[in-house]
DNA sequence: AATTAAATGACAGCATGCTGACAAATTTCG
DNA sequence: CGAAATTTGTCAGCATGCTGTCATTTAATT
């Protein structure tokens, strides 16, 4: 335990991860009453964090031929999956962000010509969103690659082990989200 | 599959998620050769979007009283397990963070008094980062919300779903970090 | 030892996401 | 129906994190 402060290089892109011991979390070498669990739980979350970061970045790597970010195809993911249309304010409740984040990302999607905003019968201001036929094929680009990773890194990861962890994510964004 | 567009209200803060089916990721109504793996781990990968959101809500919300940010309490809680102190590019590496996004957080806490910059014999410029005894303090106080936090966050959970789970995040992390 | 490569500090610019606030529209409720 | 609460659009400000660049320092190589 205790980080090595090993000077491992950087340069100026993003560096790589520096894990020391097997842990990401303190461990307490003091005789405190810590719970396994709760390292476990921590160490859970450094590495979401982690995760996270990686996957944006990934993601962003994917898909910057397509003219895509990580925000973007969020959003067009949202939106494709969408029969009737949704508003800004309903692909943030989606997403779990809130709705002016969203209103930025789409706006700017909007003037790139990768949605449209048509008019809502429902609601006089409250426009809704729709993929245009370049946010399609997008989406369709996006797809293409996206497929292939998902199932790159996944090939030699047991099923059970996928359906655990998702089990464990949703259960902590369930309990997280009230 | 296919989003609904159930219009759940939002306001103006963070927006509760409306998930739909049981999952959040596109299912192949069209008859495509769609591996059920890279569903789940699509599936997934958004869910750590959204968990990681969460987390970082949760830990600022749980934080706040003590002065604190999850961008400034994840610089603390590895600082604070250096023994010889660390480089701002050091942090950074352990963080999987660039060096500049760590450096602008440091100086505003050594500005708030939370660390300081000590000469580093090894490096005529790049000095170390340490706590002050206000940082320790912060650390302190730090572990005393957040362990309890995490006990309640698991007392529910088998400790095999947490051990899978974290092994699966680190083994993704290990592939992504190249 | 000299040259080359890598790492660091510092500054700038940009993208993403959050909150707050206020007016307008919509929904809920009495 | 009418008042109150909620939702939405919009604008603003702020925090976080990324990349790029360049001068300087440190490390590696020859």
């Amino acid at each position: 335990m205790a980080l090595n402060d090993p000077q491992q290089p950087t340069a100026n892109a993003r560096p790589t991860l520096v894990r020391v011991g097997g842990s990401a979390v303190p461990v307490p070498s003091n005789g405190g009453a810590h719970s396994p669990k709760r390292m476990l739980f921590l160490d859970i979350v450094l590495s979401v964090f982690r995760l996270n970061g990686l996957l944006v970045a990934e993601g962003d790597a994917m898909t910057e031929d397509l003219g895509l970010t990580s925000a973007r195809w969020k959003v067009i993911g949202v939106v494709a999956l969408s029969t009737a249309g949704l508003t800004v304010p309903g692909i943030a409740r989606v997403l779990g962000q809130s709705r002016q984040a969203v209103q930025r990302i789409t706006d700017v999607m909007a003037k790139d010509g990768l949605i449209t905003y048509q008019p809502n019968p429902k609601h006089k201001r409250s426009v809704l969103v729709l993929l245009t036929e370049e946010g399609k094929s997008a989406y369709h680009a996006l797809r293409e690659v996206q497929d292939p990773w998902a199932i790159r890194n996944t090939e030699d990861i047991p099923i059970e082990e996928l359906e655990t962890s998702l089990r464990l994510i949703r259960r902590l964004i369930h309990r997280l989200d009230k």
